[in-house]
DNA sequence: TTATTTTCTTAACCTACCTTATTTTTCTTA
DNA sequence: TAAGAAAAATAAGGTAGGTTAAGAAAATAA
């Protein structure tokens, strides 16, 4: 694994000189996860900030009732986890968990804000990803409240076609927030629907 | 209207020296919207971001069958508008509408540049706090799929009194992703409970 | 103070989506 | 290549929340 595609990624935000790339670079670690293994757990405390090299991670939270909501698909190019334990350090609320083989790149709590402090450019980096996931996130409550299930799984198909061809039907139920026998139906409809 | 409120909520996540507020107090300009009046409307280009000193605002999607969905409300030390359009310099999505008479502080987004090269602290301030907004988003959209309307308001209630106390019922189911009609309904039912 | 507008309530009926249970299909792994 | 596990489909009955329509209460304006 080397480490192209994570700097491609940011500076396509901010620009790097060569010594601000190799500062960056010193204090990145490299992890594979195998199918199954979690990232981050709820309750635990998130220690290391997650980019995804390859392979496919799931964020999800897990009710009283031990139902799963997933929150969040990461693949190439994401940051997954929960950022909210990282930048407080308190316990995860969410789980994010791989469901295949998944390289990533890590940068620890502890050797973040040497990093912010060093190469300050790498605060608006991140600035400007997390104001993108943001907008998204507004838009995202705006088409639950406002479109019904069909059209936003539409939305999704159309939007995220990768992740849809490679995350499980079920998966993407829950995503969305319906039930998987629901998002089934729905499916049969749709295809009856175009046959005629 | 000074700037106190305003700087006290920057200083909080980050540490200006006087030059740079300074810099940054000479940037700002002051604004007071009357009743009913809009910071932004969709499709028009967000060209100031806008920190609410004193008032009250909602912003709201407006989909295609008129309806409106509310993403946000502002108070005092909230930032509103819609932030994509802003950093993208493309037409918003979203309406933000003050409720009441409104005083803000806004940053024109041609200053922006500057002042994120001149004061980069700021970069730090937007991007703590922008995380934070992000945070709380992905835990709504949780929410939204985890939780019955009633414990959804129950939490509402208790997260944001002052909002819930400030706002028209109607609104806060628009917010909620219910009617107001089924709010109305929840509410009786929730107080005929709690007399027996 | 009344008139008007805005907000809230109520009630009957309706539907999108959920639940539970079973079966079928597809994917894994031995 | 078969056997087991995971994922998807199907179907019947149920419910949270929507829709429509009317009236009551509260806020605002005149």
């Amino acid at each position: 694994m080397n480490y192209k595609s994570f700097l491609d990624n940011i500076n396509q935000k901010t620009q790097l000189t060569e010594d601000e790339e190799f500062i960056l670079i010193s204090k990145l670690k490299q992890r594979t996860y195998l199918k199954g293994q979690y990232i981050i757990q709820q309750d635990d405390i998130y220690r290391y900030q997650t980019f995804v090299v390859s392979g496919k991670v799931r964020t999800f939270y897990l009710d009283n009732d031990g139902n799963e909501h997933i929150v969040a698909f990461g693949i190439e190019n994401w940051w997954v986890g929960d950022i909210c334990s990282f930048t407080t350090q308190t316990p995860a609320e969410f789980n994010s968990q791989c469901l295949e083989k998944t390289e990533v790149i890590q940068i620890a709590f502890e050797d973040m804000e040497d990093l912010y402090r060093e190469v300050p450019k790498l605060e608006r980096y991140f600035r400007i990803t997390i104001q993108k996931a943001y907008g998204n996130m507004s838009k995202r409550i705006v088409r639950n409240h406002s479109m019904p299930a069909k059209d936003r799984y539409l939305y999704f198909l159309e939007t995220y076609p990768e992740i849809a061809q490679r995350v499980p039907q079920y998966m993407l139920a829950s995503y969305l927030g319906i039930t998987k026998e629901f998002l089934s139906r729905m499916r049969k409809k749709m295809a009856n629907d175009n046959k005629n």
